[in-house]
DNA sequence: CGAGGTCTTGAAGACGATCAACAAACGTGG
DNA sequence: CCACGTTTGTTGATCGTCTTCAAGACCTCG
């Protein structure tokens, strides 16, 4: 069931028996949800956390008009809402952007396994860093970048995350994601992504169909998308 | 020296006196550094880390063209780079954006400190944790808000925090950032932020001359901006 | 007083938003 | 299997915001 956060935490530092061990008894389910469906509310204080083990949830803040933005978007084996143990009141929504199976921890586990176990407590405090480092990516993406720029940014992260996990191989994975979807998660709006999209086409950068997207030039979308992978902290290195 | 991030920290939930103590003892210090100097490279390894004693920084993203995005501002009891304790490779510079006075934590110490202490780790890592809460937000305000609220914003975030730090009261404080720097924070250019300025003060909202910035209409200015502080997690509450 | 930085303003143009219409794909129920 | 409705993708026209570039005013500091 924990496969998938394995793989992405030992990427980094291996993990000792115990460790393992306690990760995999404070978590329980599976769960499932349907697309669309809000897994976490925004102002809610949870008292568990969710990892999730299939589908692509996001997280987005809703605006006064109805707008949204997503802020990030969590794949199999990321925690999407680790940080609620600490953080406690949501200052955001955690939706289903498909269909979903999660497993939860109860917050006084996580506590517990924080306490006793410091070093996985290190490497659990690392992925949330995670999430940060893309946040500022993301950030000047949206800032100082074209839409087109910022989609082949996007794209390339979504890349190198996916095959951590083993959801993709040779540049190509499947994006069940929506343009409308994509437009929330780069503060677009739907025209100008499918622009963009079109636009990553026409230079031959990517075959897209569906929901199946294959690059067929990394590095020329990697340089225009001016992308370096170090924020992604992909070397092991024991913390 | 670092009652400031001691407030910052005991906001949330007190400290224990060999707790306190033990966080005392892990810094040295002061360095002072110029504006415009470079305190942390982006890709570099730092082998400590960093708490800001006085001065403003920012994490800056530097782009080919030389555009620069600063992805966040630290105020006087920030560790502006906790993170490079468990991040390793630096994915961004950090910047005085003024002159500045920090202390410094060697990596090794702070590791001993969060073994030692679970429950000081556990509020060091929420810290961290609002810093991604505060990316969350800058991404929501730059994606679905125009120049004028983005800005709005980010004035009703930085008054709460240096509140926070004793150094704003009354809805008035000193921010003494060029425009320019301010565009580079907001992500757009120098004349919307300056039409972003003259727009704030046009509605009443806020008095600004130089670096002193007084807010005039908390209401309006946190309306208009959609500012929900959340997030920024200023209620008591044990971790 | 002069020099350099910062703020301010304006004009022209690029880029993206909004709106509307249509086409294609998909899923459902008859 | 077809008819239907819904969702998603695509395109064009129009409009507004923001960018770029340039110049001048203001301020501060040596």
């Amino acid at each position: 069931m924990i496969e998938r956060l394995l793989r992405k935490l030992e990427l980094r530092d291996p993990l000792h028996p115990p460790e393992r061990a306690a990760l995999q008894a404070s978590l329980v389910g599976p769960v499932r949800f349907a697309a669309g469906e809000a897994m976490v509310l925004q102002g809610s204080s949870p008292d568990r956390s969710t990892l999730l083990l299939e589908g692509l949830t996001g997280r987005v803040v809703t605006m006064h008009d109805g707008a949204q933005q997503i802020t990030s978007v969590h794949i199999p084996g990321d925690f999407v809402d680790l940080h609620s143990f600490l953080l406690r009141r949501m200052d955001h929504s955690v939706v289903a952007l498909t269909d979903c199976r999660v497993a939860t921890a109860a917050h006084p586990k996580l506590r517990d396994l924080t306490s006793r176990f410091p070093h996985l407590a290190r490497l659990l405090w690392l992925n949330t860093l995670l999430d940060a480092a893309m946040h500022r990516q993301w950030l000047a993406a949206m800032g100082r970048r074209g839409a087109v720029g910022q989609l082949a940014h996007l794209i390339c992260e979504m890349n190198l995350r996916l095959e951590v996990v083993g959801l993709a191989a040779d540049g190509a994975f499947d994006l069940p994601l929506s343009q409308a979807q994509f437009a929330d998660i780069l503060g677009r709006s739907r025209a100008t992504v499918n622009a963009a999209v079109q636009d990553l086409r026409a230079r031959g950068l990517v075959a897209w169909r569906g929901s199946r997207l294959e690059i067929a030039d990394w590095d020329a979308l990697a340089e225009l998308a001016e992308f370096n992978p170090t924020y992604l902290q992909l070397e092991a290195m024991p913390v």
